[in-house]
DNA sequence: ATTTGTTTGTACCGATTGGTCTAGATTATA
DNA sequence: TATAATCTAGACCAATCGGTACAAACAAAT
């Protein structure tokens, strides 16, 4: 028997991820990928099929290293409100700290859909919806526990939320600068102040 | 001496925005330019300089046929709090009407700035900038005639605000449907209130 | 040491990219 | 009718695209 398997394929995704997330799906070359994960071509192709295909493994790892990591680290706080202001604070303070301009890798391919197929569509919006459904609930129980104003209607300010951290990701690509970005996080807070 | 000009210049820049809006960028191919505009190869270079030269172009005629039209047209209203509902109103209408999910021209660009040059970027950053001074301004005047509640901090909504037209636009492409986008825009209404 | 399957490097493929250039048709002016 | 500028159509360019193929190097198990 010859080799199990030889380099680390985790490994490589991250590096392919960090070359599609700064490139773009379609300016993100083949050569780009080979110089960035350091894999041949050969076993790049051998052990993800194509470019396509790699970069749904890339966006799957973001996905669940990014956005699921947050989320359950926020979820643990069982302070809701206190989590949806640490969420703010959290991805002005990634946005900021992205010198490169590179943004969130869903909210990037979310604009891109039209390269890809739904395969890659439903993992955007999935992402993108159990945000929501985070704000959601943690609204409601914040409610239930006095944290916050009976009034607001959970559903329509989770939309709001998703809406502000969405545009944050956007117009801190090049738009907006650290004050602006800083603004919009704490109108945020204010709707459920 | 012989022709003035030919082919409807305007017209044939239209076309090529409608295949940049539609494809974005780098993936509208001169193949693409060619066909949609129907303008021979040789006399698109000759006419435009080349595909950047060209894009630049179809921006600059985005920005001014849509943005500062409708901007133009909220003006005169002479109704700030009615204008801003109008626009919300206006941008969900034209997102939903949107079946091909395009979205808008700037903001797509804006997401797509690492594939051009200042030039671009500057043109982008103006266009929101200017909304975001529409909202600030009718914030101003509409407080100023008691139509809006005096505790907002114009600067500081006018930024919430943009940030909700530009999640609409983003979110419009594929991620939310209808009732959602007009949720998001009965808010931003909620809000100045 | 032979076997087995992977890794590596590179050559190669057809297709497409943005861009240049030329030849000839076209049309208004002189 | 001759002229001048622009049009069209397409050949052509080097470079790059994603993807395939293959031979040699390699490492583990038999």
């Amino acid at each position: 028997m010859p080799w199990e398997k030889s380099f680390d394929e985790e490994a490589a995704v991250e590096k392919a991820m960090q070359v599609f997330w700064g490139k773009g799906f379609e300016a993100a070359s083949i050569a780009d990928l080979i110089e960035g994960t350091g894999v041949n071509r050969g076993s790049l192709y051998n052990a993800f099929g194509g470019k396509q295909a790699l970069f749904v493994r890339t966006l799957l790892k973001y996905d669940h290293d990014t956005r699921q990591a947050i989320l359950a680290q926020l979820e643990a706080l069982d302070d809701p409100k206190l989590a949806i202001s640490q969420f703010f604070d959290r991805i002005v303070a990634d946005t900021v700290a992205d010198t490169e301009h590179k943004g969130c890798f869903l909210v990037n391919t979310s604009l891109d859909l039209s390269a890809h197929d739904a395969e890659v569509n439903a993992i955007v919006v999935k992402a993108l919806r159990e945000i929501e459904a985070f704000f959601r609930r943690s609204i409601e129980v914040g409610q239930a526990r006095g944290d916050i104003r009976k009034d607001l209607e959970p559903a329509a300010v989770a939309k709001t939320l998703l809406s502000l951290l969405v545009a944050i990701r956007v117009l801190g690509r090049g738009v907006y600068t650290e004050d602006a970005l800083h603004t919009i996080a704490a109108e945020a807070k204010r709707i459920i102040a």
